[in-house]
RNA sequence: GUGGCUGUAGCUCAGUUGGUUAGAGCAUCGGCUUGUGGUGCCGAGGGUCGUGGGUUCAAAUCCCAUCAGCCACCCCA
């Protein structure tokens, strides 16, 4: 069995949750087009730099958890551990700066070396929503609000709470890092150690440690909050305004932090209790530095992502699928006008299953489990006068139908 | 990447201090019912006990390694 073991933390996606799968990703592309957003798709690989410059040389995300090889002709290759970076490349690529502002919806699978553990896979799924070209608060609460909307709507919202911070612009930020650096250096070897190599690398990140120790020194540690300048301040109130003005509960949670130099303003995070440790289910945040850092133009952007899998688990059960009528043939001679008929009504619209092989019991047992609604048969008696038994399922009832105008009579049924 | 726990039929699990042919329920298949499902009754198939090595007269059971899963950390959807 070992050699026919999917890839660490893979998964096949069979049946129901496959259904429950496809659920999400259509009612999230459905709502997305309903507020004016456009589905594409960037490549699920690009060139190593695209994610390499964008995330920073020092993420995890670069450093340990990318899925990275050289193709043939020597290039390094990386499967998409996001769909962020790939989508400003293509804004940059396909000089989509004539268009803006744009807004993108995406999905697909992504990508992460990480060990994998419940809520947590190596091949994973999103879906993903950018607005590029917007500098206003209106981008940050109108994609606020598409989540709020997506997750309502897919019925978790009871399940899950919105916090939400700000990061300041560049300036406040680069200002209170200072502040936080001279506050943390007295308690440099109180830290965990690693809240030491963070220290250096994203002093920031030290409030979502989980070390007690940590969290004491942190509990009195100097907020951003308290160190923005007026733009920030300004931004967040108009932020905060929106959310209010449409009702969209949230909490504003000071140690929402996010590590990487390109990210300003906004940044948020859908979260449940539910899921143990993997409680993000959607986050975001506004990403202005980000292009001018791949080497383009300056533009804003604002976007986030949300994890399919998690929301499957959330959701646990999908809603039932469209049920079949089935279509038995009995005997040989019953096999060719039994695929007639089949043909005609799937293309008259209805949904036709006939399965390949077992006497009558057997296909109406199957025909049952697959939650048929009606059954037709077709034998040689019913056959020769030209009819076929038409039987609900539901009610156990049966009528016979004229094989010549099947098509109109099941309209009128079914 | 680090630490802890786990691994018996397709699924959920039992297996007594190591001791003959490893069990149950569900599912599957066949029959009761030559062309009638969902509930019933009878029966059948299906397991290299994750994999490899070791200890022992004897290993599903003990030891080591490895792979995978789970939980936590790191990080994140």
């Amino acid at each position: 069995m070992a050699d026919l073991q999917p890839v660490r933390g893979t998964h096949d996606i069979l049946a129901d949750d496959f259904r429950l799968h496809r659920h999400i990703c259509d009612r999230a592309a459905a709502l997305a087009a309903r507020h004016g957003f456009q589905e594409m798709t960037p490549p699920i690989f690009e060139f190593t730099e695209v994610f390499s410059r964008t995330l920073g040389e020092t993420s995890d995300v670069v450093t340990k958890e990318m899925y990275t090889f050289d193709d043939r002709g020597g290039d390094s290759i990386t499967l998409r551990p996001e769909f962020t970076a790939g989508i400003a490349r293509a804004f940059m690529s396909n000089g989509l700066a004539q268009e803006a502002p744009l807004k993108f919806f995406a999905r697909g699978p992504v990508f992460r070396h990480e060990r994998p553990q419940k809520g947590r896979l190596r091949q994973f799924h999103q879906i993903d929503v950018e607005i590029l070209g917007v500098p206003g608060a209106q981008a940050d609460i109108e994609v606020i609000a598409l989540a709020a909307h997506i997750l309502d709507d897919l019925g978790v919202a009871k399940d899950v709470r919105l916090e939400l911070n700000t990061l300041g612009d560049p300036e406040s930020r680069q200002a209170y890092r200072g502040v936080l650096l001279d506050y943390l250096a007295k308690y440099r070897n109180d830290l965990s150690e690693d809240s030491r190599t963070r220290m250096d690398k994203n002093p920031l990140r030290i409030f979502d440690s989980k070390d007690k120790g940590d969290q004491d020194i942190m509990s009195s540690a100097p907020l951003l909050q308290d160190h923005l300048n007026d733009t920030s301040r300004v931004f967040f109130d108009e932020v905060l305004a929106g959310l209010d003005a449409l009702g969209i509960a949230y909490e504003v949670q000071p140690r929402l932090v996010r590590g990487l130099d390109y990210y300003s303003h906004t940044a948020f995070e859908f979260v449940t209790g539910t899921l143990g440790a993997q409680g993000t289910v959607l986050a975001g945040g506004r990403y202005d530095g980000l292009m001018e850092q791949m080497g383009g133009r300056a533009t804003p952007g604002i976007g986030w992502a949300a994890g399919v899998e998690r929301l499957s688990m959330m959701l646990g059960t999908a809603p039932a699928g469209e049920r079949p009528i089935v279509v038995i043939p009995m005997g040989d001679e019953a096999m060719a006008p039994a695929m007639k008929a089949a043909h005609d009504l799937r293309r008259a619209g209805h949904t036709i299953d006939m399965g390949y092989s077992g006497n009558l019991k057997k296909r109406l047992a199957r025909a049952n489990k697959a939650n048929a609604k009606a059954v037709l048969i077709l034998g040689s008696d019913e056959l020769a006068r030209g009819v076929a038994t038409l039987r609900n399922m539901e009610s156990g009832t049966q009528a016979e139908v004229k094989l010549s105008d099947i098509v109109e009579t099941l309209k009128l049924h079914f």
